[in-house]
DNA sequence: CTTCACTCTATACCCGGCTACAGGCGGTAC
DNA sequence: GTACCGCCTGTAGCCGGGTATAGAGTGAAG
């Protein structure tokens, strides 16, 4: 079975059928060759590449900025500075997210001991977290 | 000046006016006290309320979980188990996305180095970047 | 040869998160 | 007092990202 239907793909995702065609719709994902009876036939790769898309969009890219994600692919001989760039931009983005994320969690630590300690100390950590940064 | 403007609040965020006063009635914002005029009169830490609500959108925090973070506080002397525990769940989310944003850095560092080194090397690396993340 | 699950296209609708517009009040500057 | 700006409360519309529905073809099982 190296061909698979939309309702296997979706299934194996956990997403709606509809959402693959979205995809389609969007560039996100090839349009598949088709069946005599003009069936969608994928190839095994694309539930991958699907729960690559739902992954990244809980990261809080946009659909564009993953389009963009996945097109950054390696063509043997090619523009490979604007490839190497444009990694390297989303690089920097991925990093300033995790600086972002590694604060959050650094004021929901200090708000956990905050508690436990249960001094008068502390207003509320969380609203700092995020300052600062651009 | 210890009370801003609506307008004020909104330039000083670099964000529409209706978008603070959305956030009032989403709950995000508590309802301000009123002027003479009806006005509504900030304090001023409302910016870095605001703001903070618009850096944890970008990282993917939808208003509903905006809310439950901004919710986190410390009162003295108050449910303090259930905050805790709010805030380490929370805690635990924030670490499963900084790792998938880990894994999805370290496939951009494999794909510019798979190009510096422009071997035939090298499918998409990207793709595998959030395999087997639940 | 019918039945049932699966697929197709097209169109319409929905929700979250804004954003714009209409119609009206307050306040200060001339 | 009138011009103009900023605010007020509606209500309506827009965009992203789907989701549902209608109406028709396919295909394998009994």
């Amino acid at each position: 079975m190296a061909q698979l239907q939309i309702g296997e793909v979706a299934h194996r995702c956990g997403v709606n059928l509809q959402t693959i065609r979205y995809y389609e719709r969007r560039g996100l994902l090839p349009a598949p060759p088709r069946s005599a009876a003009n069936y969608r036939l994928y190839p095994e790769d694309t539930p991958a590449r699907v729960r690559f898309i739902k992954r990244a969009q809980q990261l809080g890219f946009t659909l564009e900025e993953i389009d963009a994600l996945l097109s950054l692919r390696v063509a043997p001989g090619d523009p490979c500075h604007q490839v190497q760039e444009r990694a390297a931009a989303k690089a920097r983005d991925i990093e300033r997210r995790i600086r972002a994320l590694r604060a959050m969690r650094r004021a929901l630590q200090e708000l956990i001991e905050a508690c436990a300690g249960d001094g008068a100390a502390s207003q509320c950590p969380i609203l700092h977290a995020l300052e600062g940064e651009e």
